[in-house]
DNA sequence: TATGAATGAGCATTCATTCAT
DNA sequence: CATGAATGAATGCTCATTCAT
């Protein structure tokens, strides 16, 4: 314990999105998150630059973790066929899989990602973000050139899906299991999104 | 006009709407505001108990000024019937397109709703946020109840709908018309819960 | 006393000298600064920057007092004659003089001064620095050229003099008056800078 | 060798004086000491007690080697006669010389000087810094009692000349030679300090 | 009522010092 | 001895709030 110790940055990190979770940014005293995580003041700054950099990479951290998750399962092949490209319903289906179990993973997570804190204009984020959005829009548009779903607007469903998550997240029952939410967005999907009679969009 | 000078009021309203949606709490000074607002940093201590408590205010505000516009128009028949009790599809269309249209005409009001800023233990608040959920989980049921809608957890539905709206407000392509959206969420909502053949729920 | 207040910025600015006087720069605290002064700490932060600034101003302001002061009496004639240009004997004891008396009126001037603390690059100091250097330089230059004086090294006895004076100051005899110092700084220089018998300079 | 390694013992000596004559105290981090002398920070507290006591001890041994060097030469015969005791003037002299050579030697000596810095109240260097004053002032009485000089305040004399000497090093042009300063003060001195006709003192 | 100078509690951050390795 | 990760006391500075004008 000599080197700068990565369990104690875990430790830290841990305090700390149960803080900022529960109570917004500025309520959040830098010296509650300390010792919360059982180390001193100063041992933050070692890990962390700066109580906003603090905040800014649990959400970072969060984001790229769930992003980098998704990514290699939902590869819309760009540049020729990915090798085992799932139907584009069997991706939708992955990606709220995901996407529920994370947050249920991660309790905090949508707690954390209140638009316009610290971090939020972090490039890495937007980054992510955009790429999120561009997965689920590839997704979607995919099943619309195959005929297997009608989406006028992919653009605007791919930010509808992290949004119902989201929502069953924040102000869903609290005693509903993640499968049954799955479902119930998966419903939604399924129907909402089924090829129309006679349209090709 | 309740208040000394109900014009000056707004001015201070909109100043820390404009500002508070585009920065987080903490980093909004109330100098800030009363200077946005051309007055004095004492003047909206006469308007407002605290930086707390504006912040609350318009929040509290803008939900209350959403939820009474609906209420009247999606009046569950709780203790009787209301008198001119619409379908449940033309009252939840009626809802979406309200909600959309309120945060077109409210940009700012997803921002400045980011759970856990000071005033969301607001009791007015949170009694607010539930009457909406109830209104609409309500007007689902109403729909599952006369075999128009399908929906097994009425409950999660009613918090997917603003969520659909935020989604949209915040994330969805800049350019996109109210009429738009209001359509994009009831293609899928219309289909989403539209009656099973051979199931009643 | 609703316009910043030039007299609040003297209470200040003497108890800061007092303090910054008496002390290295840091171990006096800002809050020993207000408290001496009979305001708050923000107080402070209203009419100066920064406890560095406050320093440097202190150092700045005093320097360039002094300078200003002795400037106009030694007014080297550059672009022509002045009017009633002094002998360069009468114009080193003015300055011998005014700089002495600056001391005891500023009794804190010289530990102000220390080489090295806050406010020591400031532009401003520098400049003036250089300013006073160069009116004593000048003014022996004048005596050398009108063989009143001999000094092989006009530019380093400029920088004896305020350095004789600073001696006195910091070390002299406490109870010495500063009739007696001017006396004998001026009968070691009218002497040591006396024309040379058969010399030119 | 005194301590366990005198040569890391010198390294940070070393590297402390460079950064204390660069910066004021307070700028100077106990880690920039450590660092730049290629040590541990925990390293300087086996040599040394503490922050203060490192810079204490640069200005105290670098003013007992000035004294320490000065003391055999100019060994004023107080009680009884130093075997080989100089004339006043070459007292002088060898005094102004060993300085101006010290201060080349140690070209941070003035700047680490500073009044008023940390370790200024310490016993042994105000003792030391006496001594030198008395030293000097016993060489000028003698020279007044032999009637070789004149000089109504010797007290103040003494303290004239290390302020010449710090002048010359702080202020004085850079590519300006020690025998060149030597002799410019010398001049002064022996000038200023002749022996008036027709007057004791 | 309106103002903004004044205030000081509150907090982020630093850095001398310690001590386990 | 040597080290540098850990610590928390100390302090600069901010900003919500007050109140004399």
């Amino acid at each position: 314990m000599q080197r700068p110790d990565e369990k104690k940055r875990k430790q830290i990190v841990a305090a700390a999105v149960k803080l900022f979770a529960a109570r917004p940014f500025h309520e959040v005293r830098l010296e509650d998150v300390a010792s919360a995580a059982h180390v001193g003041k100063g041992t933050v700054y070692i890990y962390f630059d700066s109580k906003e950099e603090l905040y800014a990479s649990l959400v970072r951290e969060a984001f790229v973790a769930l992003v980098d998750r998704l990514a290699p399962q939902l590869a819309t092949p760009v540049n020729g066929r990915a090798a085992t490209a799932p139907s584009s319903w069997d991706g939708l289906k992955l990606v709220v899989k995901e996407l529920v179990e994370f947050s249920a993973a991660n309790p905090h997570f949508f707690r954390l990602m209140r638009a316009g804190l610290p971090g939020h204009n972090d490039r890495a984020l937007i980054a992510k973000r955009q790429e999120l959005g561009h997965m689920l829009e590839g997704c979607i548009r995919r099943g619309v050139r195959r005929g297997e779903m009608s989406d006028p607007h992919p653009e605007l469903t791919a930010q509808f899906i992290p949004g119902l998550v989201r929502a069953a997240s924040l102000w869903g029952p609290e005693e509903m299991s993640p499968d049954v939410v799955v479902n119930h967005i998966l419903r939604l999907l399924e129907q909402g999104l089924a090829p129309r009679k006679g349209r090709t969009s």
